[in-house]
DNA sequence: TTATATTTGCAATATTGTTGCATGTTTTAG
DNA sequence: CTAAAACATGCAACAATATTGCAAATATAA
């Protein structure tokens, strides 16, 4: 049942402490947390450092993944099963609430392809949507 | 023929030496900047905090726009001539290259849209899309 | 040309990110 | 179950990045 200590085992990572808070707060919450999010989130029980190598760690994994912003911090939003270490399939939109801020990550839409000029090579794609979410819209 | 003082003047910008030399900068360079390319192509000669507040006026009249990224920092791309103050039209798709490190503006390559799950509702989508460029591919 | 408004740079401070290393904890092997 | 090895943590020091107030300098308007 207890679903982070599987997350942590599964992908050959000792059980500590701190993965497992931090790995709880990803699971509880629906959206994406920063850094900072998770300072907050913990009360700053670990030090900052010992965050900054836990999200290290989890996008090495394959546990978590980045979500650009425009605002001079990354966010993490927890992968799908589907995610395996070193090989994401995160190429689902975020949406960004303008009234609650909360990032979600919408695992069923998938960004969709575009087509490139002459010459461009596309790997990955990453989106990000702006606007108002189900529970912040005018009704 | 001086475009960045025509861009200045066009948006009601009190004509400075920083504001042209950074100006210049976008109008010359393909790609986009951040702050930091900013201080190392003009050899800090701009205090940072003068380039930060440049940087900041120049989004707010959409002179340029941000571009979202996963490593902390913030990319500044110019805008087209379609963009005004308050109001940006920078739905363009952004192409950054794994072997030169540029991220680049596909002005004509629309953000497409994307059906979203009820009760969302969009206002402005953004798009990073990395790979190789035309000049880094493998050919 | 002068008065006013605006911008700049400096200083101080806050926030955020990185590294090495000793200590403590988890895992593995016996 | 215990001891050794492997690994993770926290601290300290430091580096880089961002923000604010204010006085001096510059640009614009009258």
């Amino acid at each position: 049942m207890n679903q982070s200590l599987d997350i942590l085992k599964r992908n050959g990572l000792s059980i500590t402490d701190g993965r497992k808070q931090i790995l709880e707060l990803f699971l509880l919450n629906d959206g994406a947390l920063s850094h900072s999010d998770i300072e907050k989130k913990t009360s700053a029980a670990f030090d900052r450092v010992t965050v900054y190598r836990t999200l290290q760690t989890f996008v090495e994994k394959g546990i978590v993944h980045q979500i650009p912003t425009t605002d001079n911090s990354i966010l993490y939003g927890l992968c799908k099963d589907s995610c395996e270490a070193g090989h994401h399939h995160d190429e689902h939109v975020h949406f960004l609430c303008n009234s609650c801020n909360k990032t979600i990550c919408l695992d069923d839409v998938t960004v969709p392809h575009v087509k490139l000029p002459k010459g461009f090579k596309p790997l990955q794609s990453a989106m990000v949507v702006k606007g108002f979410c189900d529970d912040c819209k005018v009704a």
